[in-house]
DNA sequence: ACACTGCCCTGCGAGC
DNA sequence: TGCTCGCAGGGCAGTG
């Protein structure tokens, strides 16, 4: 499942691979449903002809700068991928959107639950995606003191919190546990009982957990590939995320609970995570 | 502000 | 071997 390691080593590989490029023509499946707005002949209408400028990411959101000043935003959900690839390349059943590059090669979105969406959205409405979103967990500008001051105001568990896309941006059900286990707190504990100490241990978890998922390609545990095909590598690095309820704790070999929390499997550990004091 | 449900969709593994 | 069934999950609309 595509979170922010994985989405932004897709925008890597396709920076480094198709920026500069123009779509030269665009080709839909049967399942047209993948863009979500504006109409298909419309998005088909103003992005061909287009040249990529770069590559962005915004959460987990891939961010495809057109010259015309649109950006294409692709949220690739659960299976969705968006690779580069030459014309001979096999058709999966699960692809829907080509674009054509000018170089003969082309950028497939393909998907096999259909949950993935696309967007050709004009600045103003790329500035209101970037507005509706939380902060960047990597951003400097986040710093310890204003994460714990903005826990201070809500009562949700931490973990839906994590989840929570408005509040901040990137984070999906295996780095929400990943983290949790790391700073050590229990994923029930309501967001304002965090101290300011267990605060800034939990921004210095999600940002290890991130940034060395991003530096091992991702994790694929089934689906996930990068912007060339590639799977990632951290899923033979997780602690606690593929870990079954009862399997010993990596660190004090107590069983792993697991419960759910806003509707998401939660592993966590009774002993390094203690339950919230009642 | 927050919890909860249902929906979207397919593949997979368990159980029979 | 082949079937059914439940589960997995991100985001969103709708309800309470």
């Amino acid at each position: 499942m595509p979170e922010l390691p994985e989405v932004e080593n897709v925008r890597r590989s396709l920076t480094a691979t198709v920026a500069g490029a123009t779509i030269v023509a665009v080709r839909l499946g049967a399942f047209t449903g993948c863009i979500a707005s504006p109409a298909p002949d419309e998005f088909v209408a103003r992005v061909t002809g287009r040249r990529i400028t770069g590559f962005g990411r915004r959460g987990k959101y891939v961010l495809i700068r057109l010259d015309s000043g649109d950006t294409i935003a692709v949220h690739l959900r659960m299976t969705g991928e968006l690779t580069v690839t030459s014309p001979e390349a096999p058709t999966g059943k699960h692809h829907h959107l080509t674009f054509v590059l000018d170089d003969g090669r082309e950028l497939r979105f393909s998907d096999t639950r259909k949950f993935g969406r696309l967007m050709l959205l004009t600045p103003d409405e790329a500035a209101a995606l970037d507005r509706s979103l939380g902060p960047e967990p990597l951003d400097d500008a986040l710093t310890a003191e204003r994460f714990a001051a903005m826990l201070t105001t809500r009562a949700r568990a931490i973990k839906a919190l994590l989840l929570d896309q408005t509040f901040l941006a990137g984070i999906g059900n295996i780095y929400a546990d990943e983290a949790l286990y790391a700073a050590r707190i229990h994923p029930l504990r309501p967001a304002n009982s965090l101290t300011p100490e267990e605060a800034a241990r939990l921004l210095e978890a999600i940002r290890t957990t991130l940034a060395s998922a991003i530096e091992r390609g991702g994790t694929t545990l089934r689906d996930y590939r990068d912007g060339l095909g590639r799977p990632g590598n951290n899923q033979h690095y997780l602690h606690i995320y593929h870990l079954a309820e009862g399997d010993p704790c990596p660190r004090c070999g107590t069983p792993i609970a697991r419960l759910v929390v806003a509707q998401r499997g939660t592993r966590f550990c009774p002993r390094c995570q203690p339950r919230p004091r009642p």
